[in-house]
DNA sequence: GTGAAAGCGCTAACAC
DNA sequence: GTGTTAGCGCTTTCAC
């Protein structure tokens, strides 16, 4: 039984140098049989796949993605795991059953502020070695050519780079003011996105399309950050709805801060939608959980796209980039409604 | 302005090699630099950050975390991106905020189906070099003496093993059931987990206990596995519902299979809940978006939980093991209501 | 203060 | 068929 060696394995510590040791054969041989090269006599392939499974023994992945050229994983880069880039990351992997691609998701944030140029960073970190090919969720700054295949989800900007999915952004902002407007409101507050982000800057269009459209004045006033965070849009709502003059309808330019100012509203003992309209932006499953209208985005379809893509592109070559588009809906629940009669 | 080597610089290609000759200096003084090592002259430290910041070098995760011990980053291992493991990953990306570790999830199912043991490939694949501990979601094999701290999430067997995290399976299942029979159900059925899980035979014991309780009988035809998979689900429900002495109310191991059931209910032209009481486990935000009604499980704190625990093994050295065990509460909704009138 | 050299675990030529 | 060797990109003694 030899049960010495197998009691003090250890898992993630058995080296290929222990197997050729304890089979009696060169490192190298290991290495054949385990990746099933040709030219390995029968007895020997027997011998050393029987020690391979006695000690549990896997190839680590980073010996021999190092001097290998390709690994097999695709990175999911993304600068945290909200429910934003879950929900992509759900749609990523149903799209990579079957097509023989690990997925790996990394989140470069270790400290307390998200570093700038975390996509930068962390596709020189991982690319060339640990993966093959990358998904960027909403990077910020411009990539420079990449060794490797990109596709970015969201990203800074519209083209030039890499391919890139998104969604209707100008579209949807539109029709969720047109919603708010055909219920009533005239005073209607947007709570930016994220600056560094193409998206924020479309939604703010589209929101000041349906104004112009529906022949609205617009009030810079009623225009404030939220940053595409819960925190962010809490304390822009509070601003907005101490004012005297305070508006009757929000847009947030995504569920998390619709659901920040949310929150604030019911801080300052406002309902929601008697007092006040709120709508958002993606449909993150948080925001059916809270009755929250939105503008829908396809977040699974978003993340499967931009997998196929990026297998594809894998597959055939320097494939010219492409830019996948899909269509976002308006969904009312239960926090839109008519404005307070005065 | 020397364009030339950054115009053809590409990111992830950029070596150690190639500053070190670009600033004329060795590798190894360039390590020292990126590394913030003592003893570089601070002439030499400019001059090489210059480079660096130029050529956007990043050192390799790969090859530093081949040379070195440890690589700051925490590795979460799962089966797949689904529902459940995505809720998790939310709970410990919030937690491993300002800890100083990175996230690294890794999902290493290529094929068609799930490698069997892929827990312990995925482990040894990475253990020992690319991550310094890691997190188990639902594993199902027993794991030997690993070299690097793990907690798992859901475990195949309670104790023995790692540190553990899991909710109250019985006390939950035992509530849902209950809940059913409050309602007025007699014919209970219940959709089994995965096989290979303690959850699985948890959830099932305390159907059963509710039952007995009651003084309800126990029918084994009504009990069918569900997998913890929405197509699992969905077909067993199919035979439950299509029997002549069909249950009025099932409570299925997780929602992925209570929504799998609702849809077989659904095809079946059987309403929900008038002709049919549907209950889950998990509290995934997909159940939220159905009204389906639930046990809740903490999946958020349950993450952070891990975290905390696995960064505490980390600092404190061998820390015993430990189990986290949190409660888990009914959430009703709109998919139980009272048995259809004879 | 700096560089040469060894080596982390693995794979791929190339000898034998 | 099998082993020897070189080297992937990096860090770390240890000379100089």
């Amino acid at each position: 039984m030899s049960d010495d060696a197998e009691a003090r394995h250890v898992v993630g510590r058995v080296t290929i140098t222990d197997v050729a040791r304890e089979a009696g054969v060169s490192v190298a041989t290991v290495s054949k049989v385990v990746n099933g090269r040709y030219g390995v006599a029968p007895g020997t392939f027997e011998r050393v796949m029987a020690i391979v499974t006695r000690l549990g023994y896997e190839t680590s992945l980073v010996a021999s993605s190092l001097r290998r050229r390709q690994t097999n994983v695709i990175g999911v880069l993304v600068t945290e795991f909200e429910p934003y880039s879950a929900e992509l990351l759900k749609g990523i992997g149903a799209a990579a059953h079957g097509t023989g691609y690990e997925l790996l998701a990394y989140s470069g944030w270790a400290d307390d502020a998200p570093p700038v140029g975390w996509e930068r960073r962390s596709l020189s970190r991982l690319a060339g070695t640990l993966i093959d090919g990358a998904i960027l969720v909403t990077p910020t700054v411009l990539l420079p050519d990449t060794s490797i295949p990109v596709v970015a989800i969201d990203p800074h900007t519209g083209s030039g780079g890499p391919s890139t999915i998104d969604s209707d952004n100008v579209g949807g902002a539109r029709a969720a003011t047109e919603h708010l407007i055909a219920l009533g409101h005239t005073r209607i507050a947007h709570l930016r996105g994220r600056a560094d982000l193409e998206s924020s800057r479309l939604r703010e269009a589209g929101y000041r399309d349906a104004l112009q459209a529906a022949g609205l004045p617009h009030d810079p006033a009623l225009v404030l950050a939220g940053d595409y965070r819960h925190a962010d849009g809490a304390s822009s709502a509070r601003l907005l709805l101490q004012r005297p003059d305070r508006p009757t309808a929000i847009f947030a330019a995504n569920d998390l801060s619709a659901l920040g100012a949310m929150s604030a509203a019911r801080e300052l003992g406002l309902r929601v939608p008697q007092d006040v309209s709120i709508i958002g932006f993606d449909d993150i499953p948080e925001a059916a959980r809270g009755r929250l209208s939105t503008i829908a985005q396809p977040l699974h379809e978003m993340g499967a796209m931009a997998l196929r893509m990026l297998v594809g592109q894998l597959a055939g070559g320097a494939a010219e980039q492409q830019h996948g588009h899909l269509s976002a809906e308006l969904i009312v629940r239960d926090t839109t409604a008519a404005p307070p009669a005065l």
